[in-house]
DNA sequence: CTTCCCTTCGACACTCAGTGCCATTATGAT
DNA sequence: ATCATAATGGCACTGAGTGTCGAAGGGAAG
């Protein structure tokens, strides 16, 4: 398998985690995710069917890139919200932080999660996915109300701060000139009243913070 | 493949959706769900592995039974809500009216729903089906608030109120002793209040209805 | 330059899910 | 008895994912 690390020694790995996804997203786009072997990956990489496996474990997570070290950052950022913000304030704010995107790589990203939300096979293994992230912001819950991350509580503001925002995506993909941020405040700001009222509640995202390195989904190409 | 209707003609089936289910979950419980093969399964039930694939398209699909019907039931009750009870009240009472299982059958309950909730290949495609209730859920919620179903709000009211109802089933399968129907309503009641007091809100449990055909998760037999 | 060491590569074989094809079998109707 | 019908189950195939193992391709030591 790759390793992080400095590799000083042994033959050079033939490719990376960024070039197969880069090849597989283009395939992907052509003929559909599920149309695509990972033979047809591998070829398009120009390396081996065994070889795939060695930096992917499967053709699922190629789409997902390091989503690990991206919940980090969110951990990070809820955590260092101050106790003066009401906790689900501060779940608005951290998971629209977040989600914060650089222009750039806006349309990269809109690709992976029109598949992620709109291919069975990967709608399915999202669920895995998100339930990590959940864990991050049960852990957030946990903490301001003073109960296990394990509680009922935590857990439900947990599914439902997900909810929320796996509706904003799929909102935000139906038009290609949508603000993911606007979005997302507005939805979590409707979960945070209880859906109490027709109208959106007022926006309340704080000044935008230094934005932390965004979910990407780009591959760790550490190691390279 | 096994029809439906009165079939008055041509070779008998040799088993039923029921009776594999019923071996399925057996070998399940003994071996666990990664660990059982459609092979083995096929074996114990005394047919052929292609045949299984007629009863059931997938393994994943065993667990489940037969959820539309269930679906159906749930998008009735909600749509028998006056229109003088407030919507998120509604949702809460027509999800746990949904849930209310008969005693007899709380263990097997239990045990197919361990299994969506603690499988990670069934929690991967559960998602699919909870889709599916979600939609239920916007329908209603689209109806009451005048907009689309593909609108934002009913999306994201479904969404968080599966995330509150999944949470519950998690609480509940901690607890052998636990009563499904207190935890449910307590977690789409804290939904319905945003989360904002850290106290339980009142129960506000209806009147409890007919007891609808709630979700057993059992096969149609139909046809037998 | 040669040799040794280390790591990645890729071929092969295997399991298991799922599907198409088709001959076989069991039944009711004629 | 014969025929139409519908389910069965064997066979073969694709595709994902895994274990094994020899070969390839480098740096470093001699």
């Amino acid at each position: 398998m790759p390793r992080r690390g400095v590799a000083r020694l042994g033959r050079p790995r033939s490719t990376s985690r960024a070039e197969l996804q880069e090849v597989a997203l283009r395939l992907f786009a052509d003929r559909g995710f599920d149309e695509t072997s990972v033979e047809d990956i591998a070829t398009a990489a120009g390396i081996g069917r065994r070889t795939f496996f060695r930096y992917y474990s499967s053709k699922l997570d190629l789409v997902w890139g390091d989503f690990e070290t991206e919940l980090e950052h969110m951990r990070a950022a809820l955590g260092a919200t101050g106790p003066e913000v009401p906790m689900m304030q501060a779940v608005r704010a951290g998971v629209v932080g977040f989600n914060r995107i650089p222009p750039e790589i806006a349309t990269q990203h809109r690709q992976r999660l029109a598949l992620i939300l709109g291919v069975p096979t990967l709608i399915a293994n999202s669920t895995l996915r998100f339930a990590q992230w959940r864990g991050v912001v049960a852990e957030f819950v946990a903490a301001r109300t003073g109960c296990g991350a394990e509680d009922l509580l935590p857990r439900v503001v947990a599914h439902c701060a997900l909810g929320a925002a796996v509706a904003a995506y799929e909102e935000w993909l139906q038009d290609p000139d949508a603000d993911l941020t606007a979005i997302l405040d507005d939805a979590l700001g409707r979960l945070a009243a209880g859906f109490a009222t027709t109208a959106p509640p007022a926006r309340a995202t704080p000044p935008p913070p230094p934005p932390p390195p965004p979910f990407t989904g780009s591959p760790s190409s550490a190691g390279r």
